[in-house]
DNA sequence: GTAGGTGCAAATGCTTTGCACTCCC
DNA sequence: GGGAGTGCAAAGCATTTGCACCTAC
């Protein structure tokens, strides 16, 4: 397998310290989150980080390509691991849920614009807005 | 055809004003624009309309299905006219140009949302990060 | 005339930055 | 020991809100 991330942290010159664990361990645990919510879940477990270490170490963070961040909407940017399987976004414009759905669903799109405009889709960034199955019911 | 905007306003009890007609003027010459861009456009033209009258003209006018908005990355959020042909946005994460597509590029996308989720997707709002063409053969 | 609209300034919310102190290597 | 990292507070932006004044109807 590969090395862990904190080996990759000393070999770059960076230094493993408790709070980007703890930064880390939080992300991995809500799956998706806010910094704001990354710093709560934070301190459920510890004393508190500050914000701005999160923002610093999600940072750093996306950097190493451990976590990745997308924008759903007017809000604050989602964090997740980047090793969590690739999925892509859709948010309801009316009640604001996000389901993850199979990357394959754009592939088509993908396959498309790679070859009509040479364009490389970052798929796991993709959000897609609409109304949910609730929402449409309603 | 459809009766004037200006007609519609009154019909609902809003007030037809110089700022309104502006602002509308404004995101038609732009085509894309953020709020401030918005801003800065009209007072190329007249005096100007205060930012926060922007941001209310624009909120009043999505709602009254005139213009839309979506958000193409970190930045602040991006407007246009609502009859303007749907379109697709490509932003590179490189360039961070803003390129735009036909949204039959997506229809396959839509479909197997449609039928797999029950998703109704907003084409004309969905934003496709990746490389461009360009950056891609840097 | 009057309710809706505007400008201005202050408030808010998210994010970044400067700086002194801390602690990993 | 020294430089990277952190906490704290202040600064920066984008956006919203309160309020007195203005104007379309």
């Amino acid at each position: 397998m590969v090395e862990s991330w904190q080996e990759e942290l000393r070999a770059k010159g960076y230094r493993v310290t408790p709070q980007r664990q703890l930064v880390l361990e939080a992300v991995t645990n809500l799956e998706h989150g806010t910094p704001e919510e990354i710093c709560t879940e934070v301190q459920r477990t510890a004393r508190g980080v500050n914000i701005s270490t999160v923002y610093r170490t999600l940072e750093l963070l996306e950097g190493l390509g451990l976590v990745k961040h997308a924008h759903l909407g007017h809000g604050p940017p989602n964090y997740h691991l980047a090793a969590d399987a690739e999925h892509i976004h859709l948010v309801c414009r009316e009640c604001q849920t996000v389901e993850d759905v199979d990357p394959r669903a754009a592939a088509g799109l993908a396959g498309g614009l790679e070859r009509d405009f040479g364009f490389e889709t970052d798929v796991h960034h993709l959000t897609v807005y609409g109304r949910c199955k609730d929402c449409r019911a309603t």
